[in-house]
DNA sequence: AGCGCAATCTTGTCATTGGCAAGATTGCGC
DNA sequence: GCGCAATCTTGCCAATGACAAGATTGCGCT
């Protein structure tokens, strides 16, 4: 893969994509460098810039993809509404980097068409995870307190807020607490 | 205040705390330059460092401002689950730069000790909120319910993640969320 | 009153970074 | 096999964070 060591790289923009979610689990989105980048791939520091013009660029990219992964996740969580949050909280702590950079959009360019297309794509499979509700309620108010819920618990999770006696295993600590909407 | 304009400036740390305050609702917490708070403040570049020894040092003191203020806040709201929760994202919006910094504990020293006091007040405030909740719950899982849809919710407000359907008006919109524990 | 000293602030410097411009190399279409 | 565009490199500049050394000031102590 990573053997096409001649003056072109050959799969410059891939391996630029997956340095850069090593270095963002390193250092977080913010603190991410290009340069670093590069000299992880081996390639001349102004290389990047030509595959994603400057730093937003390839944070755009990465969004775009953490957000196809996200609709893929739910998708395959089903129609349950504790499954599917549970799958929202495993994307989150299974893609760390993706789920970061996602919800940081003063990092990338949030009107990129693809990035778009990618976050409408992740809309649609979470509103068909919270569409099987209980009839009664009402469906705006009970999807968004479904995602804020896994989107909280998520994000505690990764900013390392919450407190020991959770526990180690995001999974199972997700579903007690999602549970709770369910009752 | 400010009109003390001699060599020694009088009121540095306060002046420079509230220009990181501006400067991160203008371009984010990472985005934050220390040389930039200096010439808001019209002292030298290498000003701020003395007070705060580095940009760490400077968001560890606003994180552990933002963790009294939200203490404060939360005890202010009393008992009720509900107006602690309405409280708690009246705060994240009310106090974007803070609770942004608060929540990224890769920016600042999360083990300074008058951050982890400030800490512990705002977690107190926290459980004194959740603590009159019906019986026959688990009481954990029914705090962490709440803290994470709270959390949630002010974060994806934050983010601007929301679907434009949900209004301008945090308060209520978190209300009406919030009120899906609370049956 | 005045002296010393520490706190405060400034100037100067260096390595690192993002971004741009110009040039070198290569592979692909015709 | 030729031209050309895509890919990558080298070189450069301004901005930044961090550090060192020096200037200025106010406070405590006698």
């Amino acid at each position: 893969m990573t053997e096409t060591r001649g003056y072109h790289h050959g799969d410059l923009r891939r391996t630029l994509l997956a340095a850069a979610l090593d270095a963002i689990e390193e250092v977080g989105p913010a603190a991410l460098s290009l340069r670093d980048l590069a000299r992880r791939a081996g390639v001349s520091h102004a290389a990047p810039a030509h595959h994603f013009g400057d730093k937003a660029g390839l944070l755009t990219a990465l969004a775009a993809q953490g957000f196809d992964l996200l609709a893929q996740a739910l998708s395959a969580a089903g129609d349950d509404l504790l499954a599917a949050g549970v799958a929202y909280v495993d994307f989150a702590v299974g893609h760390r980097a993706h789920f970061e950079v996602m919800f940081r959009p003063e990092l990338y360019r949030a009107d990129d068409a693809e990035l778009v297309a990618a976050r409408e794509r992740a809309g649609a499979a979470l509103r068909s995870g919270v569409a099987a509700l209980p009839a009664g309620g009402d469906a705006d108010r009970d999807a968004l307190a479904a995602w804020s819920i896994a989107h909280g618990f998520a994000t505690l999770w990764l900013a390392n807020a919450l407190p020991a006696r959770v526990g180690n295993n995001p999974s199972k600590a997700a579903r007690q607490v999602l549970s709770r909407l369910t009752p």
